[in-house]
DNA sequence: CATGAATGAGAGTTCATTCAT
DNA sequence: CATGAATGAACTCTCATTCAT
């Protein structure tokens, strides 16, 4: 139970508070237990009535992506940073983002012919043209390097994310995966 | 307390037959709906009872490990070829086999942590390595390829498999990665 | 997953009795059936989902507990009686309702090593507790006459009542075996 | 798992041998997990197939009874002993076993209303008449104590012995009860 | 707009009972 | 006669979804 509408009816300006209560409670327990968690769990766990939830996000779905858009908007924060190592930065906490939520993992592995419109490569892409162009112009990646060579590179390592043992094998593996793809980047 | 056997009582004889069943629906269905597909829908496609299905495997992780146990008989029965190129061959079915079932990688995925006598990855091993060793003496691959870079990159072709958009997309991002990693393997 | 409520909603309103309709189902169908009647056939008697009579009584137990409590209820009411003859009605009606409930008796019985903060002679003995005194007072029972006493005797009297082979033989015997543990109480 | 035939099958000869590892498993799995413990629990212990257990005994009931007519042939030896205080012996070792086993009490219990052809009672009366007679002859109880009361006090101890809330506290209040109702029988 | 209870469809599991071998 | 698997009904419990207030 974190903040947000305990009480009474807060009226129309409780909304946005909620959607945050929301996105931040899902966030949580779709790392912690995931992606199928219980969705009366996130409405509890928000602080908020179970209707609330369906206001916001009529589907499961919809809760992940948003979700999801949480974290390529951290993403997108990092990429508009115009140091030529910022490329290595973004990709760092993206595969951080895999190793650190279940439900992270779980709502791609899940989604896989379910969702028509999943716009996750795309945002994907234009979350690291940017840095990887920056990257390349100061010769700090291989000019053949593109962005869907990078997008495949993530979900090879998003596969030694799930399926590691535990905690420690799995950021051992993640580094030795990330460290054998990236080798490949070098100019 | 109830009536009992309405339907016919085929006897022990059927307990083969069941068997064969089960694990046909269960490799068909854990293939399409993926390792949490309800197990009565596994009963109720193999044509028995949920009791039934419960005397053949207590558990889920019964089920889902016989199925794996089939693949891992057909991959085992590959990596008796003498032949030296079979270590190849063996690759391509393993490949095959994680783009065919959505099961067959949740149950990796799903075992993280849960299953603590996990064999997977020993057996994996143990598969390979025969194979290996005839293909590298060959001059097929590098000497400083081993069996835990195999295993790796495996896991790094899962999680392509599990996150491509599409069975079209899956098949060739899978051939991407695939050439990606023996890229490294060659002598 | 599910279409859900094709039946009527009837909204928060129904809550009190929805909650009132369950009590009065179990009430009937553990003195009827016994303390291990389905929850099912409750919930079905009441007219509501089993969804509602979870969320209302967690358990059986939580049920059980509330019908329990209806009892004491009833007879902490006749406990507040002043009149020096209050405990003979107390105690016969306490009588009366080991007789009438299966239920009521098999809770006691169930209730053993299962619940460990079970509060029932504790809450029998404050119930004795005033309506004893006074008819000490009055002189209407013997002095070395205390609540454990009148407990052990209450006891017995399950015994009794659960054994009988019907109702008429049920309630002869419990009469003649009050009348021996009575015997006792006068002064 | 016990002895009884273990392998194929052992022909007619067996039949006797089964039963009786049907009644040793049923009486200690009946004193142990109580009145409802699943039949299939007392064929596996007994060493048996479900359906021997079904041969001999076709209801729970015919197997429960048959375990309460072995307590009745242990208690009829006792009973012809012809010394006077064999009263007193036969007495104590009905209150130990219902002390000893939860399913005696429970079928008992579980019986009210069931079996309308109940012989526990009569059977009660014809072990007790001899060895209260000669008791009685002995000048060690009292004239006017008949059969009757002795089976009341004996219902009477069940009652306790069913709802203590731990071995314990059985013993106690059960030492507690027989000494009440022994009082009366004093000569 | 928010609340939170109602709803009911199954999922998982257990077992009594039957019956082919 | 014994075996032990098949059978399926019934039970407990969980949620996704709706909707009166």
């Amino acid at each position: 139970m974190t903040l947000a509408a305990r009480g009474g009816n807060r009226g129309p300006a409780a909304a946005a508070d909620n959607r945050r209560a929301l996105l931040r409670a899902a966030r949580e327990l779709f790392a912690d237990k995931g992606y199928n968690v219980p969705l009366s769990a996130i409405a509890r766990e928000a602080g908020v009535g179970q209707g609330v939830l369906y206001r916001h996000f009529p589907s499961r779905l919809d809760l992940a992506f948003a979700v999801f858009e949480e974290n390529f908007a951290e993403l997108t924060a990092l990429a508009e940073d115009e140091a030529p190592d910022a490329f290595e930065r973004v990709v760092a906490r993206m595969v951080e983002l895999m190793v650190e939520s279940v439900g992270f993992v779980e709502l791609v592995v899940g989604a896989r012919g379910v969702v028509t419109d999943y716009q996750g490569d795309r945002q994907l892409a234009e979350i690291l043209t940017g840095p990887l162009e920056r990257a390349r112009a100061a010769g700090l990646t291989a000019p053949d390097i593109g962005v869907e060579a990078v997008a495949l590179a993530l979900r090879m390592i998003y596969g030694v994310a799930t399926t590691a043992r535990d905690d420690d094998q799995r950021r051992a593996d993640v580094a030795a995966a990330l460290s054998l793809v990236t080798t490949r980047w070098r100019p």
